[in-house]
DNA sequence: TGAAAATCCTATTAAATCGATAGGGTATAG
DNA sequence: CTATACCCTATCGATTTAATAGGATTTTCA
């Protein structure tokens, strides 16, 4: 399941990408908006901020906006921010690869064999679209 | 990330491929040979055979076969079964559709936009692998 | 016929995660 | 200097997950 967290993400940031470029919106628009709870949605765009997604500016008129421009974002940065790792399992993660305890070798082992090739189509789908491919 | 029921799932089930069809193995020795906790394969297993995967004789000399030969059991099938719905939103699932109630309309939103595409991708995964595809 | 073997079944628990909320701190516009 | 709006940390309740417990049922076979 796609968390909460990665669903509220991507409709603000594409609730951004149709705004002007870094001209503040403010996080009460947002949720309103997009029907998201706002103090949750605040934790999230903090989040987006500090990974360089987004800026911010505080004070009357303040609010996020967006750093780059929608078709320089790519959908496996904001998903490995948003949702964590692409792949299923550790063992088949490029940017996050941890040894099985349980498994003797990986080259012998079924899951991981249908893991990766999850994996690569994943990253296919999410490396052909900029967050401006998803917009209406 | 894959839950552990369907990683021990897709074990036992490689496990049971490599064996004689119908010829039935213990719940003991796959756990033991593939280090997973008993208990917990036997509910799994329960499982796979309420579902018409496997079937079982109790007793001695018991325990659980594959009804299928391995290239006749899709990945499509054993993943929706243990690991649920393939999309990771309801709104776009064949099998398990659902309206959101916060998206006034799927055909503007940008999350319905990247899952489907998503969802499509790992369709053609499973789709193409079998059981007998995914073994050594 | 009875004991051992093995699956069947339901309930419970401990830990982790998720979604949401609370409550104040900090910077800035005007 | 005050209102505004982001910043930050902590906590809470609900849900899910992984594992465990404990016995019921069926079958084999001596």
């Amino acid at each position: 399941m796609l968390s909460k967290k990665t669903k509220y993400g991507l409709k603000a940031l594409t609730y951004l990408a149709v705004k002007e470029q870094n001209v503040p919106v403010q996080i009460a628009e947002i949720a309103k908006n997009e029907n998201i709870s706002q103090k949750f949605l605040e934790s999230i765009l903090l989040d987006l901020r500090k990974t360089g997604f987004l800026g911010s500016k505080k004070g009357k008129g303040g609010g996020y906006y967006l750093i780059k421009r929608p078709g320089d974002i790519l959908m496996t940065d904001v998903m490995r921010v948003l949702e964590g790792p692409i792949a299923m399992v550790p063992c088949v993660s490029l940017n996050f690869y941890e040894k099985c305890t349980d498994c003797p070798d990986e080259v012998t082992c079924s899951v991981n064999r249908l893991m990766l090739q999850v994996r690569d189509a994943n990253l296919e789908v999410y490396r052909n679209n900029t967050l401006a491919d998803i917009l209406v």
